[in-house]
DNA sequence: TCTGGGGTCCTAGGACCC
DNA sequence: TCTGGGGTCCTAGGACCC
């Protein structure tokens, strides 16, 4: 059996933790820029905030209805996050950490177990723990475990927030119940072409001729379809390295000097260069891409992405700044207001057993000096040493007007207690 | 004025090989 | 009238997830 752990309004919840006065009250949480709405508590759901609302067109509602808003604080999430996974991890042997709020468990072995019971005291142990509220399913395959976890939110009374999809009859009951479009992987246009065909619940996919489901949905559909009808097909997954990295974000305004998105490409890089040292892997590829602000169709509109094959594997800031910059000139064309643009690096090789070439090496001296950067960076704070070609004056913000504390990581940002 | 930032997997079709 | 049959690798793009 399978287990899906999912926080309930992850980001809402965490910002509540510390804000116990904002329980019951509406909580949203905004995205980098405080650009659209990425979270809600139930209450801001109730008054019809819709996830990825802009943020702009919504500041009078928020006003008016007493919305509390917050800018997103990834270290305060991050934090609590791996207090939660932690802490199921002491429940199985077998974890998946599929995203920030939500972990598979895998229950092989125990037969003799009541793992209904299992769920509850996971539940409570983690609410007595974190504070985080979370829900929990349980299934023979992932899908199911998916679909559990979503009879345990819709029905929190009657469930107490574990489910258990246990029994034959549970399951045909389940998925009955709910419509296709519910499902862990049917997204709009599968949805929109099984209407189409007259399904409508999950029962009715799980009894499409599979041929049909092979050729209009992949394998993946096919999976899928065996999956709700409980034969397992997916297993846990390794999630412990990355197989890309992607660093992109919308600039504060439209650029139109090649020299600022340059700066930008290369802060970019360097990061890409960071996270690719903390898993220890090379890249062998990279890929930079530019556009214009979509929002904005009456603006010229431009975009373009080149992806390079590097000569050696790297990991280097300075080398991936070098080659990011190589690429960008080969996309860049004048005369755009640009808006956005990105760094993502590919087909990663282990640090440590790098194919030496012929002719064109990494810089053997590299390696010392990136760690040298990451060690200082990791004890004065992010990107206190740059590259020069970085821009070394300006401080890069984001528009984060409703940041709350880093309670958990920052002891100068601790809570404090007022006693009488 | 103002609209996020990450990921994964799969397939079709082109280019090439023998 | 009429030109095989088998492969691999790569890329772009689609679909989905949080």
């Amino acid at each position: 059996m399978f287990a899906l752990v999912d926080c309930n309004n992850f980001y809402a919840s965490c910002e509540r933790l510390f804000r116990p006065e904002l329980n019951g009250k509406p909580v949203v949480v905004l995205s980098n820029n405080d650009g659209c709405v990425i979270a809600r508590s139930n209450e801001a759901k109730a008054l019809g905030i819709e996830m990825g609302a802009p943020a702009f067109l919504f500041e009078k509602k928020f006003k008016e209805q007493h919305i509390n808003v917050f800018s997103s604080n990834y270290a305060l999430y991050g934090d609590m996050s791996s207090r939660v996974m932690t802490i199921l991890s002491k429940y199985s042997p077998d974890v998946e950490v599929y995203s920030i709020d939500e972990a598979f468990l895998k229950f092989d072995g125990f037969k003799l177990f009541d793992l209904k019971k299992i769920g509850e005291q996971m539940r409570k142990e983690v609410t007595k723990s974190t504070g985080i509220p979370i829900s929990v399913g349980i299934a023979p395959t992932k899908a199911l475990a998916k679909l559990a976890n979503k009879i345990a939110k819709k029905f929190p009374k009657q469930t107490g927030g574990v489910h258990a999809i246990d029994t034959q009859d549970k399951l045909i009951r389940a998925i009955a119940f709910f419509k296709i479009g519910d499902v862990w992987g049917i997204g709009r246009q599968h949805e929109k072409r099984l209407k189409a065909v007259g399904v409508e619940s999950i029962l009715d996919f799980t009894l499409l001729p599979e041929d049909w489901v092979k050729k209009q949905m992949s394998v993946v559909g096919l999976r899928l379809q065996k999956e709700l009808a409980g034969i397992r097909t997916l297993d846990l997954e390794d999630t412990k390295d990355k197989k890309n990295i992607a660093v992109t974000r919308s600039f504060d305004e439209n650029y139109t000097e090649y020299g600022k998105v340059k700066e930008r490409v290369i802060t970019f890089a360097t990061i890409c260069g960071e996270r690719l040292r903390k898993q220890d892997s090379c890249c062998n590829v990279i890929q930079v891409f530019v556009h214009t602000n979509t929002f904005r169709p009456e603006q010229p509109q431009y975009s373009r992405s080149v992806t390079i094959d590097l000569p050696y594997p790297t990991n280097s800031s300075m080398e991936l700044a070098h080659f990011a910059v190589d690429a960008l000139q080969r996309i860049y064309k004048d005369g755009y207001g640009y808006k956005k643009a990105g760094v993502i690096v590919m087909e990663f090789t282990p640090a440590d057993s790098k194919q030496q070439m012929l002719f064109e090496n990494s810089d053997p001296k590299q390696g010392n000096l990136m760690a040298v950067l990451d060690k200082l960076n990791k004890a004065l704070g992010q990107q206190k040493v740059k590259l020069a070609s970085q821009d070394l004056d300006k401080v890069w913000k984001m528009k984060r007007a409703k940041l709350s504390p880093r309670y958990t990581t920052r002891l100068d940002e601790i809570i404090t207690v007022h006693c009488r």
